[in-house]
DNA sequence: CGACATAGAATGAACATTCATTCTTAAACG
DNA sequence: CGTTTAAGAATGAATGTTCATTCTATGTCG
């Protein structure tokens, strides 16, 4: 009775559409209602599957969490960090990286607001959360290199710096969210010198 | 079997306010595990009342939560900007709202998360929103006023320069909460030095 | 036909809320 | 003062609802 797991000897899901379907549209709707306030069912019509569907692809709600989490961060991370020209000047690399923040704010509301969502809730694996550090080492060794060549200032740890610019820029995508503030492209430079005059103290 | 006497039988298990004693404990256990993530029973049991008797003061969760939405911003409110000292100068001034912020967020931990955490949810009424707006209305203009005398920067606006500075605080607080920084005094004060020079540029 | 994919109804667990009942308090009475 | 009694506060099992997950009848492809 309890023994009807096949661990799939032959089993060859055909279609690799729905399972990326349900993905895109988990993505959609956690991002709009959050992760607790969307049912199965609700996900699955958006989808455009039945709702045991689903369960042929992801064997839990938190899996599929999980690895939606997973895709999305390794997405931001590609947006963000990949293919920088390291031939610019640190200043015109940090301009670099925060047009790219807004842009991907911007133009991937969803990626964006699903990750920042993701420190309300207990349902992170450890692999999930392992990838969040992998995220932010080579980061903070960046920082630490600019720190040594004077570039920006050195009288606080540099994980510490990078908290603060990552929390400027995020507190201004939240107000504009929330409708306490109105970002146009000028505010958004002069929000960018000014995240750069704190790191150049 | 179980003995249904009374556990104690003119014990005084008596809470002078149920009422104070109910958002007291929604606080606590909202702040852990977020409003959804907590049933009633649980919330009362927390309370030492029975499940009922949260009706008797609260017509529904919702608005439970709301009142205390309203408490907790009003008492955040107190405790960053009540009785500043208006004859310091505009440095000293900012260090003290710093240190006052630390404090809050190490002191009122509940208190602060539960702040942070309440853009995850639909459920606050236009009053709490509105009072949110009360809020920041008097800080602004505060900026606005250290702008025209050329004491912060004036190249962006008053909001946007005060959305980033709440966002550095904020985002410091939140990764050491989850862990991925630890922060020493050291670290915030030269947070704070950090701070001031994006205020002044 | 056989093997598996699918949809959506069925299931049961968890939840917010209700309500019939018990308990507490203090005023009224002797 | 001690006893009675009624008002209403408090309780927690019962209720109805919502949800994640499972089940099954049906469809589809080889």
């Amino acid at each position: 009775m309890t023994t009807l797991t096949r661990p799939k000897p032959n089993a060859r899901p055909r279609i690799k559409d729905k399972r990326s379907a349900i993905l895109r549209a988990a993505l959609a709707v956690f991002a709009e209602g959050g992760v607790n306030g969307v049912p199965m069912p609700v996900l699955a019509n958006k989808a455009g599957v039945g709702t045991g569907t689903i369960y042929r692809y992801f064997s839990s709600k938190d899996v599929l969490v999980n690895e939606l989490f997973r895709e999305q961060r390794q997405f931001k991370r590609d947006l963000l960090f990949d293919g920088l020209d390291r031939t610019l000047d640190a200043e015109a690399q940090f301009r670099v990286v925060w047009q790219r923040m807004i842009h991907y704010s911007r133009e991937h509301p969803d990626t964006y607001r699903f990750l920042e969502m993701q420190d309300h809730r207990p349902y992170l694996d450890s692999e999930s959360r392992q990838l969040e550090q992998r995220f932010f080492a080579p980061l903070v060794s960046q920082y630490r290199d600019y720190q040594a060549q004077g570039v920006y200032r050195s009288d606080l740890r540099a994980e510490v710096l990078m908290a603060m610019v990552w929390g400027c820029f995020a507190n201004l995508v939240k107000c504009e969210r929330e409708g306490l503030l109105t970002l146009e492209q000028a505010d958004l430079d002069a929000a960018c010198t000014t995240c750069w005059s704190m790191l150049t103290g």
